[in-house]
DNA sequence: ACATTTTATCGATTATCGTCGATTAACGAT
DNA sequence: ATCGTTAATCGACGATAATCGATAAAATGT
């Protein structure tokens, strides 16, 4: 227990921060944990400053980590934060920055 | 207070994640936060698994977000981690994922 | 002065990323 | 069937990144 963190998991959380070094996605993941309800694509497109087809780029980026979960209801896409997330993302930072964590709660 | 986050703020916590977006980054990060002693470059190197002009490239672009800190000693360099990112960066975590936070304590 | 050790920098290569505009696909309404 | 609407995909472009080997720079010891 302990040592020095290994490979395969050091491999997945950058993974996690890869999907947030960048400064839309990090607006996007935040926009979306503050309102919990679902967000269309549209309302997302409106509020980020950059094209539909980026939005939609970047909530896919966010949705293959699971940070965003997806739904789709008719013609269009819900996206809402993945609760576990919320949680468990600060864990990581502290996992990585050796702090001490509350019990390894299996994130999802 | 408390809207979505802004721009400038998504930005900077955007590259803080950037810096750990590299599993070797995070293993550095991670060595240097376990043992609160600095260590030079050569001993990095050698639990790295990478070569040392990669280790060294790493170790700017950790330095240069102030994740860890140089202080040069005779024709080594001593990198340490700087303890304010050991509570800080978690919180920023915190404040992407819409968590309360303490009291945003100024990081550095 | 010179050789050794340690680290930083340079150049090159290869791969990935962010963004855009245009197109396609899927669904709903007329 | 056809037309809008909504979102995903495609192709392209410029920019950045990770790694390596080789070289340079700086300090130390002989």
């Amino acid at each position: 227990m302990s040592g020095p963190l290994d490979r395969e998991a050091a491999e997945e959380y950058a993974s996690w921060f890869k999907a947030l070094a960048d400064a839309t996605r990090i607006q996007i993941v935040s926009l979306l944990a503050r309102r919990r309800e679902p967000m269309t694509v549209g309302e997302i497109v409106a509020v980020s400053g950059v094209g539909q087809s980026t939005v939609s780029h970047h909530l896919k980026i966010l949705a293959e980590v699971r940070f965003v979960l997806l739904e789709r209801r008719g013609t269009s896409s819900l996206y809402r934060i993945n609760e576990n997330c919320v949680s468990c993302f600060p864990t990581a930072a502290d996992v990585v920055m050796g702090n001490p964590v509350p019990a390894t709660p299996t994130c999802d």
